[in-house]
DNA sequence: TCCTGTTCGTTAGCTGAGCTAATGATTTAG
DNA sequence: CTAAATCATTAGCTCAGCTAACGAACAGGA
């Protein structure tokens, strides 16, 4: 078992953070020619896997704000690619949705955003492709109790 | 061998890319006490561990363009974290160092910023932080190849 | 020496993420 | 039927990131 101070653990996390950061700032540079920002695409992405829902719904699911998700669907929404619905059983909340286009520039962008980190991932052997899985299914877990 | 159209690696790709998002928005809220976001924790990081350095040199460390990091620079000296020393050598640049407030700031700041993450890293068994390790390894070198 | 081109950092100006507080509209509870 | 709660929006703030343009300083050749 570790102490409370363990320095391992800390310097554990401290690189978790790290790269987090940096991977970020990278990802964002590589998807200059899409629309569609991180946030953007995410939130996207949410809507059409999750099927129709409320801006509350979807800002929880993103872990923001509703302001700042009222935002991002704003934008969504001016580029045609969501529609927002108005809801006959609760007229305070919205149905948002995606459009036939939103659904096809979600899987482009996808596509192109992550392109270069598939193509860094193909370069991996089987097993530190294993390896890659293994850790990201613990930091998604470790996500989800923050 | 994986082909070029593996359905798997673009999903290993883009729980990499959600994971960063996520966590970065959680760790954003996570310190708020603390005068030092993400960026500026990051970059007074890397003066206090990497010594003396240029502007230039910092950007290019934080993989940043250099009028972003004249800002947080700024901000970081504005709160007597950081001292800019001109360079006899070449006066267009300058030393950034850290100042003893500065190192001692970072050091709190830091530790108050992983606390969250350390706390639930802790949680994690024997093994499955060997995993995380194990996997933060193969993200911190396909972030250095992107 | 001086002129020219290059490099370094800053400034100006933009987009966009994130927050809290306050507001209007609607629904629910008492 | 009024009062309280809930949902989304608006207003207003801090901050990160970028490009373009610029002044100051260096380096090299005529």
């Amino acid at each position: 078992m570790s102490t409370a101070s363990d320095p391992a653990r800390e310097e554990l996390a401290d690189s978790l953070h790290s790269a987090a950061i940096h991977l970020l700032r990278k990802l964002r540079r590589a998807d200059v020619r899409s629309r569609l920002n991180a946030p953007r695409l995410s939130a996207l992405s949410v809507i059409v896997f999750g099927g129709p829902l409320t801006l509350g719904q979807l800002a929880a699911a993103e872990q923001v704000r509703p302001p700042t998700m009222t935002r991002i669907v704003h934008a969504l929404e001016a580029r045609g690619l969501v529609k927002k619905n108005s809801n006959a059983e609760d007229r305070r909340t919205l149905h948002l949705s995606a459009t036939t286009k939103g659904r096809r520039v979600m899987h482009e962008a996808r596509a192109r955003r992550i392109h270069s980190l598939a193509t860094q991932i193909e370069k991996l052997s089987r097993r530190e492709q294993e390896r890659l899985r293994d850790g990201l299914e613990i930091i998604g877990s470790l996500i989800r109790e923050l």
